[in-house]
DNA sequence: GTTTAGCACTCAAAACAAAAGAGTGCTAAC
DNA sequence: GTTAGCACTCTTTTGTTTTGAGTGCTAAAC
């Protein structure tokens, strides 16, 4: 069921609106506003028609609409990149004059630039593993049925993940176990280890022994989560939004925000995707209420680098950050590449 | 001008109150719960005498009476560090369940512990530089006037500083000063580095360049004081003070935690103090506004590993706020001397 | 069939008023 | 030196009224 074109410019123009106010929206506004060749109560009929389609919410009778999630999303999907102005380019690229001597650095300024000029608070993840190259895998016995995992990268010696092996493994089995884990995985880098899909590679004689494979490349996968630098800025903007008044949410937001784990967390799902919004609780569950995550990958040539994003109320100016998302992307990666 | 022992105890009892309601005290309550056997009117007339020595505020005419900084820091003076209760050292205790891998990993606990218990947010500063040996300086000219000031140490070689040298400098008296650098300030860890005092070990010879050399330690102060760790935890709990209910307030809190700088030059001045509480803004710049700072020193044997502190309203319960900072202080000590 | 003017109705927010009550300062007596 | 007593002050609470923004619906106009 799609909509007439009528009712998604008011939609449309809606969201627009509460963006920027945060009130509910009347009727009148909107034809005041975006649509002078219908009457307010044309425009009530839709907005009732949109209601009940569940795009709009009424917070009481004699109150404006506002939009629900539904309507957000149908708001982001229409969404481009729109270029900035010259006074928000020139804005965002103040803050790089001085020399930047390292991914930390670069990260820690652009979290910094990306939540002036957005007003939310920005986060910035870090790939720490990138280009870390796993050397060697040994599973080392302790009892019976455990071993540890031993993972030898040429950064870094990881020893503190334990699994479960069957109880009647020899230890020419596991010697010849760590052969094979060898051969498969190393030397290969963390990254692309992370992506391996054991279906493609295992060989008919070792699909017994799969269950134990898969338990390896997790703590593969673990130690590369690991090695992830989180930095949060602007914690404090979001007291500016009025959604935020009440204590109760703002307090929840900024113990989310010091989870940096969990924040870790919600960037890691959308690999792949250059630019991700997730709109509130129900698109990711541990946003904290009534939050949006818009999110951009880092990255030159397959590589990643990192994400950057920014968290803020689901009414959050998402053209604007869209945009300063895209740019300062580019940005760094142009920095990145001088680097090298 | 001494208090005498009945305004002492009156004044006590006020801020003792005023600690837990974070309400105006007045005469009748301190009668009830303090000093049954005087009348009300008997202890307004010492609140009076004791608003009139600045050690009391009144908010309004027909208020109680409010504890100025003044009367918070005769408050501290007579603190003590008091034992815990069983409940108390158990709730610290239990945190430290698991294996503990790192002085960094002993940070991160101890700061979600420390927020945890006094209700604060947490900050632990983590000397990394303790322990780092400096191995060679080296002054090279750059231009007629200025010279770059190269360290390396054992883990680090530092490159970013430069300094003034006099004109009329030759290459080989360059080369004779940093001859007398590394043997004045090589090998040598960078914390005894940050204590020294030139005018006890310069030679008469060296007097004319004293300013030059003190250039040098000013940049050597510099580098060990960039090596340092900041984490903080549990900004959101200042929501729960009433004083912060007010969101400038709030706002400015949350910056001040967010510039990890900043709340290091604070624990960095206290150096050589055990326990160091400030009050409020008039002791110390940086605060912010009606915040008081409450720090202790880690360390083993003159090694100072960093600090850990809190920071709160000016109310903040000192009494269980330091006795938790001297436990879990010692609490690091073991730790740390097991590690070895 | 779609649009719109008009009007009754709803409800939150603002404004106002009154009452309550907590606390003080002062005076006069103990 | 201490305290009972009381007038006075000022905030807080509570209730009431007013206001006005906004809707839904109906009936007429297009």
């Amino acid at each position: 069921m799609t909509l007439s074109d009528r009712k998604k410019k008011i939609l449309y123009s809606l969201v627009d609106d509460y963006i920027v106010t945060a009130e509910p929206v009347s009727s009148k506004k909107i034809q005041e506003e975006h649509l002078p060749d219908y009457s307010s109560a044309t425009i009530r009929n839709e907005l009732s028609a949109l209601e009940s389609m569940g795009y709009l919410v009424q917070p009481h009778t004699s109150a404006g609409r506002i939009p629900s999630q539904k309507a957000f999303r149908f708001y982001v999907d229409q969404l481009m990149v729109t270029p900035l102005t010259q006074d928000e380019i020139s804005a965002i690229e103040c803050h790089f004059g001085d020399k930047i001597s390292s991914l930390q650095d670069v990260m820690s300024k652009v979290t910094k630039v990306l939540s002036e000029v957005t007003h939310l608070t920005s986060i910035a993840v870090e790939d720490k593993a990138t280009g870390e190259v796993v050397q060697n895998i040994k599973l080392v016995r302790l009892t019976q049925g455990n071993a540890l995992v031993l993972v030898v990268s040429d950064k870094n010696v990881f020893k503190d993940h334990i699994i479960e092996i069957p109880d009647n493994l020899s230890d020419v089995d596991l010697e010849k176990i760590n052969g094979w884990l060898n051969h498969l995985f190393t030397p290969k880098k963390i990254d692309e280890l992370r992506g391996i899909n054991l279906d493609d590679i295992l060989d008919e004689e070792l699909r017994v022994l799969q269950s134990l494979f898969e338990d390896v490349l997790k703590v593969l996968r673990e130690v590369s989560k690991k090695k992830k630098e989180i930095i949060t800025q602007g914690a404090a903007q979001i007291l500016d939004y009025p959604e935020y008044s009440d204590k109760d949410n703002a307090k929840q937001f900024l113990q989310v925000i010091e989870q940096k784990q969990k924040l870790a967390d919600m960037f890691a799902e959308d690999n792949g995707m250059e630019l991700n919004i997730k709109i509130g609780r129900e698109e990711e569950q541990n946003l904290p209420d009534g939050c949006s995550l818009v999110t951009a990958k880092i990255g030159i040539n397959k590589n990643s680098y990192g994400n950057i994003g920014v968290i803020g109320p689901v009414r959050m100016d998402y053209k604007k950050v869209v945009s300063v998302l895209d740019h300062i992307g580019k940005l760094i990666e142009k920095l990145l590449n001088e680097e090298e």
